[in-house]
DNA sequence: GCATACTAACTGAAACTTCAGTCAATGTGA
DNA sequence: TCACATTGACTGAAGTTTCAGTTAGTATGC
């Protein structure tokens, strides 16, 4: 059973998601979480606490979901490894909506808000290099000054596109394909210099 | 001179800019606006009222912003055209940044609010269209479902990168790099196929 | 009996909204 | 031309609501 903090974020990361940054009360989250709102300020410092460590959350468990099938049975090829690690994030399951989704608020509620901005660089950085990394699986005599700025345009495109899905300006299956494009020319990039 | 309501609006898209959707304060936008708080209440409903006007003024000046570019009849030659246009977006002025940062709001909180997503959609279309055209006046023999897949790509770069900018995770001049790389990236991939 | 976990009820400030009333401009009838 | 009536734009303060955060007190396990 989920101890009681981790009760507490889960809820807030769905409510982040049906509602955003923004529309998250701690009193509904109280209620969505099944507890009091005084435990929250028990177990969390202030709202931007909950908010911070809401992103810390969505972000492990985002990695959990990635990591976990590179566990899998069957070693894949490093070009299908780095395609499904992509394209991991642009799924219609509810778990995969609501994580795109918090990680968008969170994104956006950055730009205002000075507290949370230094744990989502980080974030993004190490997702970044994660994706470098792949890339450098791929084509391994590619400089690594490239494979960074391939991982960063690859790992912000998926951010855009995410965001047009979620706002509904996108198909997930052309969202899909347009992301699976971008690895296509980053890789030929990377190959042909 | 503008109408009071335009005024109004104004100062809104100033202050979307400044502090968030959810920053905006109906009295600090009387204020910013030089008109009496009554006076907000009595040309809009209520603050979601506001907000709907403010983001749907934000959207019509994007578009409007983006398309009388085209008319300027710049000498450049195609490719330093399609950098200009794309570049456009990521410079430190106070105006770029404020249409950039509101864009960004408009965006986030389209995935929460059905009412702004069919303008925001059609922006967007207009934008990825005027962008494919550009890359194919560089790429003339290119295909066109080719092309529009690279501007609905680039587009959403940019605006993933934007969000990182403006969430200090990115520096501008990083950011400006990374977009050519990729507008490299998607004509070598449009010329070598 | 002490620490940890937890709740219900409450507080205060911030912010949204309303409203009674002012003001300038524009009819209108004698 | 002048007095009176009407209207739309506008103000600023009072009224009301919302919400983050607090507190006092209770249960539970060690």
């Amino acid at each position: 059973m989920a101890s009681r903090t981790t009760q507490i974020l889960e809820a807030a990361a769905r409510l982040v998601a049906r509602r955003g940054v923004r529309g998250l009360r701690v009193e509904e989250l109280a209620t969505e979480a099944g507890v009091s709102t005084g435990l929250i300020y028990y177990h969390f410092k202030d709202r931007t606490g909950i908010l911070r460590h809401t992103l810390e959350f969505i972000n492990d468990r985002a990695e959990r979901y990635t990591t976990s099938h590179m566990a899998d049975a069957a070693p894949l090829a490093p070009r299908a490894e780095l395609e499904e690690v992509l394209l991991l994030e642009l799924q219609d399951a509810p778990e995969v909506r609501e994580n795109s989704a918090a990680w968008g608020e969170l994104r956006a509620s950055a730009v205002f808000d000075e507290v949370l901005r230094e744990d989502l660089a980080r974030a993004t950085l190490v997702w970044a290099q994660e994706v470098a990394a792949l890339l450098g699986r791929v084509t391994p005599m590619a400089p690594a000054p490239a494979l960074a700025a391939a991982g960063e345009r690859l790992t912000a495109l998926l951010e855009g596109l995410s965001m047009r899905w979620l706002s509904g300006g996108l198909e997930l299956g052309h969202a899909r394909d347009l992301l699976l494009g971008a690895i296509d020319a980053e890789l030929a990039r990377l190959q042909g210099k």
